[in-house]
RNA sequence: GUCCCCGUAGCUCAGCUGGAUAGAGCAAUCGCCUCCUAAGCGAUAGGUCGGCCGUUCGAAUCGGCCCGGGGACACCA
């Protein structure tokens, strides 16, 4: 099943060769930049008929004539325009056929990809040793979203969430642990409730008390190689950690779960094994006591050669080593086509060495397209990294419940009749998909400035307003009360009509987009611009008062129009409501 | 020093493989609720797209050089 847009670039393309006899051209269909110019524009004409040294204009009227004897039933007609361009304006008739048919079902809003692709995505990816931050906001987000969009396409899609769970500071966490423990018996679990602070005071027995750190350090040994009781501790630390996490994931209605896993400590007993490869593939060399990878195209400081380090001087391994031992595993044993990593930008020369050692090793399979999504830093209004006023990371739980609560205030303001119960609902709903929106809403590469201001202002380009345009619709379909199905559309009276109904059908082109490349703001930019078009046909157009062929049309437009937002937004990972 | 990212309206940001007169939202000013939810709609105002040069029918987009900001760069993750 092909998008209108692969469609009409094929048709085009086509006809290209047809008329110049060059093979698959680039026939560049975009949506149309005005309405002006119809509903799509082909702009490959010009480039060709420039390296044909041909009048441009001239061979995009031969090309038209060409398009135009294929009958296309989908193009209502085409014109040139400007120094070449064809302007393409669609067939209201066939635009109907094709939305009445999504919307009583019998094709899908958004169609099957036509290769399902075996997808590993790494995300949310938080450190155990402390409280989920606003830090993991992005990754988690911007990954949940990415896996949903991958999966609506018919893709397997394999989460991971590359817990860190075995780093050098659990020796301290684990000795801290054990101190409470004897001084307070069996309360410890207690102490865990708010991790950031324990994790605090841990590090700062760490920092001030030599024989506390040489025993953090032992433990970590102990831990690493076996050792009942530190295992039994951290178990229990972990299993704390991660009911944080999930308190989180279920807050935020991220799909992760418990199944998702894939710790760095599953990897510990595969470390050697990855060393040895490395070595036998004459790869590995030895530099100030420390095992290293050294490929030419990474250079250091003063340009001297870069290395992947994968063994420490002392024997330890780093976070390269399970990387690497990850991308073997999602080769070998998980026969992945692709393996998306949604990490924090400033780890992309990190990636581009596990990729590349990985490649030159031989843990990748040919087939394996490896990807770092990189996402850009959170920066506070001042533009410097997000923390609280004392210098702390903020806890993303209180990041959280704020943002609630602060749609609460604001759904009591608009909507004071409502029961207090629906308003908690609606504020939950809203408060969680307007700090979702307005991170998803953003290229994922800039640095994203966090306002409260700017996010909770609930106006704009922001979650509520397309969650409110959806609650329009909705309680215009059950104002109607002739019970459905409201699966018609029959004719498209004003222009606002036909606009809508051509963006409600370009739906599947921006989700193959964003499954492509991963650009969730994509997503977001046509919805909203899609919830501004509804929102000028409801002012426009009446729609319960219209005379009844209308009134039935326009109400089965509406529907079709909630069908994509609801579509959307669940993608998005955002919830909708029929009435706020 | 090397490499990567960024610089677009007062603020926050879009701008898809170069395409037609650079777009939203916020903030500002002015209109629109006896009418389907005003968390809305319309209108006005606001830009030498950091600078210069180049590639070409055409550049915010591609290339080069500068200026400014951020980040990464050997035993943390």
């Amino acid at each position: 099943m092909r998008t209108i847009k692969q469609f009409l670039n094929r048709q085009v393309s086509a006809a290209i060769e047809s008329c110049t006899g060059l093979r698959d051209s680039n026939a560049n269909v975009i949506t149309a930049s005005k309405v002006e110019f119809g509903d799509y524009q082909a702009n490959g004409v010009m480039p060709i008929a420039k390296q044909l040294k041909v009048n441009p204009r001239e061979l995009a009227n031969q090309v038209i004539e060409e398009l135009r004897s294929f009958n296309l039933n989908i193009v209502e007609r085409y014109e040139v325009a400007g120094p070449g361009f064809i302007n393409i304006y669609l067939s209201d008739t066939e635009l109907l056929r094709r939305a009445n048919a999504i919307i009583n079902g019998k094709l899908p809003i958004i169609p099957k990809s036509e290769i399902s692709l075996r997808i590993a995505v790494d995300y949310s990816s938080p450190n155990l040793a402390k409280e989920m931050h606003v830090g993991h906001l992005r990754g988690t987000i911007i990954g949940d979203a990415i896996v949903r969009i991958l999966e609506k396409q018919g893709h397997q899609v394999i989460r991971q969430n590359h817990v860190g769970d075995w780093g050098t500071q659990f020796g301290m966490l684990i000795c801290y642990l054990q101190e409470l423990q004897q001084t307070n018996g069996k309360e410890y679990p207690a102490a865990l409730t708010d991790l950031e602070r324990f994790y605090r005071e841990a590090k700062s027995r760490f920092d001030s008390d030599r024989k506390f750190a040489d025993r953090s350090r032992q433990a970590v040994v102990d831990l690493q190689s076996g050792d009942q009781e530190s295992q039994q501790i951290w178990t229990q630390f972990i299993e704390e950690s991660l009911n944080h996490c999930d308190e989180i994931y279920s807050k935020l209605n991220i799909t992760l779960d418990r199944s998702h896993l894939d710790s760095e400590s599953q990897y510990n007993d595969q470390l050697t094994g990855v060393i040895k490869k490395l070595s036998e593939e004459g790869l590995l060399s030895e530099s100030e006591g420390a095992k290293c990878v050294f490929l030419p195209q990474f250079i250091g400081k003063d340009g001297s050669k870069l290395p992947v380090i994968v063994q420490k001087s002392d024997g330890g391994y780093l976070y390269s080593t399970t990387d690497i031992a990850a991308v073997h595993h999602k080769s070998h044993t998980l026969d992945i086509d692709r393996a998306l990593y949604v990490v924090d930008a400033r780890q992309s020369l990190h990636f581009q060495q596990v990729f590349a050692v990985s490649k030159e090793a031989k843990f990748a399979t040919e087939k394996i397209s490896l990807e770092h999504i990189s996402y850009g830093t959170m920066m506070d209004s001042a533009g410097k990294p997000f923390k609280t006023r004392s210098g702390d990371t903020v806890k993303l739980i209180e990041l959280l419940d704020e943002s609630v609560s602060r749609a609460y205030t604001l759904v009591t303001e608009k909507n004071p009749d409502l029961a207090d119960e629906e308003r908690k609902v609606i504020s939950e709903k809203v408060g969680i998909a307007a700090v979702k929106y307005a991170d998803l809403s953003k290229n994922r590469t800039s640095d994203y400035i966090f306002d409260w201001a700017t996010m909770l202002s609930f106006e704009g380009n922001t979650a509520p307003y397309l969650m409110y345009a959806y609650a329009r619709i909705r309680s215009i379909l059950a104002k109607a009360n002739m019970g459905g199905p409201y699966e018609t559309i029959s004719e498209l009276k004003s222009p606002l009509e036909h606009l809508l109904l051509t963006k409600l059908i370009q739906f599947p082109e921006i989700v193959d987009t964003v499954a492509s490349d991963c650009f969730p703001n994509l997503l977001c930019n046509y919805l909203h611009e899609l919830a501004g078009i509804f929102m000028r046909f409801y002012e426009e157009c009446p729609i319960l008062s219209a005379d009844e062929d209308i009134r039935q049309s326009r109400l089965s437009l509406s529907n079709y129009s909630s069908l994509v937002l609801k579509q959307g937004l669940e993608l998005l990972g955002i919830e909708t409501l029929t009435q706020m």
